[in-house]
RNA sequence: GCCGAGGUGGCAGAAUGGUUAAUGCGACGGACUGCAGAUCCGUUUCCUGGGGGUUCGAUUCCCUCCCUCGGCUCCA
């Protein structure tokens, strides 16, 4: 097991990892509420999970990766009941369609997405135990966590609830003893999902679903929890106050990691300011790589702004420079097999091969610093461009050598993964018959022909370039 | 107001108590090309928010001020 660093936002400082019960890593990480479709802005975080999901598993950690769909909720009520829509169903309906772009982002690091309601028994349970512990008290049909009764409460956030303050929006609810008192079980209300329970009938309130989850799957310690930053207050300290009031153990999680936010011009981008670029809109447009090689540029606690029309085109550009020499090898190969004769490799260009693999886990070990990461793979990209067509020349070992830096980024970082669809493997078997047939132009010199197969290629989205060895042709605009 | 994260070149965005502050995008020049694109090579001097302090030396550590963003019971 690999030893690494990582900023923990309760004591506010980088510290070294160290398991619970090595070498299981246990990492819960709040996923989403779908309510609506998801945006760009959600990835981000979701995609740096991934990332330290992958790097831990290569460091020789077990990791055990759950994120929760929380299901059902005030605002999924409410927008179902604007179409008559079941809310569950609705939310079903949106979380498919969120695993469907997370499937097509490459993350595939989550082994379990725990739905809310499959946890009420364990959240009626949980309630049980903090009534009894004095925690909570119920009131006019609903249960509320009392948060004065936790002492720790705000260590996470820096909170002070007497602090808070008054004409925020705290909702106004005669039956809390205390503004700050957050309530665990919801009193029903007509036309909505309910379930029985010894206060009355009701549902579960958002922030107690995780605690019941964790403390069913990993017990009432856990090694990181993760989310975006937003998260922190209140959810994140309620979750605390939740947990360590049920089992009365501390600490409930030994390093909380919080991403920065997605901005747009600035500004945070969520759905009730508007400015949503939606994540399958992305995904059509710019593709998986283009998306995780831009949220992967910068690091993780930083904000990141994104810049319609221009964000993505560039992350586009710079990932055809980083891929493309990893491509070459990769065609070189499929081409002609591993076992094909060639040069070996140049002492200098196996020795640097072979050492990269240990500075990309020392930047990822440090933090998870995904930009240093990426720097050394573009400094590698732009060596092999040096070699140039000296490439074609090497054996089938030598390029397998060259190649374990792109190993290493399709591993941890997800990069360098074709996503071949149904499309482009049609194209793959035309594309060639049109530059054989435009190469025949303009041996004959009849450019205009040649030129127009060019663009009417173009035209459908295919980019050619012509190179000595040969014309290689891609998609525009596609990782 | 309180809590937190930030402020680095034309733009995006790393890092570090110490010779030329990474990397990418863009731009410019050259090579290549029937042309173009792509690619390759080279160039891109003047960049660490303001003011103090500690230090032989600060962009980095400390204080203070300014600005931006986030949170303050919907939020990745």
């Amino acid at each position: 097991m690999r030893r690494f660093t990582l900023y923990d936002s309760m004591s506010r400082e980088i510290r070294a990892f160290v398991p619970n019960t090595p070498p299981r890593v246990n990492l819960f990480v709040c996923g989403l509420t779908p309510y609506d479709e998801a945006h760009i802005g959600h990835a981000r975080t979701f995609v740096f999970f991934d990332v330290v999901a992958r790097a831990l598993t290569r460091w020789g950690y077990r990791v055990f990766s759950v994120q929760n769909v929380t299901n059902l909720d005030d605002k999924l009520i409410e927008r179902a009941g604007a179409t008559g829509e079941d809310p569950l169903a609705l939310a079903e309906r949106h979380f498919l369609s969120w695993r469907i772009a997370c499937e097509r982002l490459a993350i595939r690091s989550v082994n379990y997405y725990p739905h809310a309601t499959d946890y009420t028994p364990e959240i009626l349970a949980q309630i049980r135990t903090l009534i009894d512990r004095r925690y909570a008290y119920a009131a006019a049909g609903s249960v509320y966590y009392e948060v004065a009764k936790f002492a720790r409460y705000g260590a996470l956030s820096g909170q002070r609830t007497e602090a808070l303050r008054p004409g925020a929006r705290i909702e106004v609810d005669p039956a809390k003893r205390a503004p700050e008192d957050f309530v665990i079980w919801k009193a029903a209300t007509p036309g909505e999902p309910t379930w029985e329970s010894p206060w009355g009938p009701g549902r579960p309130g958002w922030h107690i679903e995780d605690t019941a989850i964790t403390l069913r799957l990993f017990g009432p310690r856990y090694d990181i929890h993760g989310a975006g930053l937003d998260l922190i207050f209140p959810h994140h300290e309620a979750e605390i106050a939740l947990a360590e009031g049920t089992t009365g153990e501390a600490p409930l999680v030994n390093y909380w990691m919080h991403g920065g936010l997605l901005t747009m011009k600035g500004e945070k981008m969520s759905k009730s300011l508007g400015n949503v670029y939606a994540l399958s809109t992305a995904l059509d447009e710019f593709g998986p790589m283009v998306l995780r090689l831009f949220y992967l540029n910068a690091h993780y606690r930083s904000p990141l702004d994104f810049v319609r029309g221009k964000s993505l085109e560039e992350a586009r550009e710079a990932y055809a420079t980083l891929a493309q020499p990893g491509q070459r090898i990769d065609e070189i190969l499929e081409r002609e097999g591993p076992e094909r004769a060639g040069e070996p490799l140049p002492d200098e260009l196996e020795r640097e091969a072979g050492a990269l693999p240990e500075l990309l886990d020392a930047a990822l070990g440090t933090d998870f610093n995904t930009r240093e990461a990426i720097a050394l793979l573009f400094g590698w990209s732009r060596r092999l461009a040096g070699v140039g067509e000296r490439l074609e020349t090497f054996s089938g070992e030598a390029l397998t050598n060259l190649a374990t830096p792109y190993d290493w980024g399709r591993e941890v970082l997800g990069l360098f993964e074709r996503t071949p669809s149904g499309r482009a493997g049609a194209w793959a078997a035309v594309v060639p018959i049109a530059i054989a047939a435009r190469a025949r132009a303009r041996a004959r010199g009849d450019f205009a022909e040649a030129d127009r197969i060019r663009d009417e290629l173009k035209a459908a989205g295919v980019r050619l370039e012509d190179h000595a060895s040969g014309t290689r042709w891609s998609f525009a605009g596609t990782g």
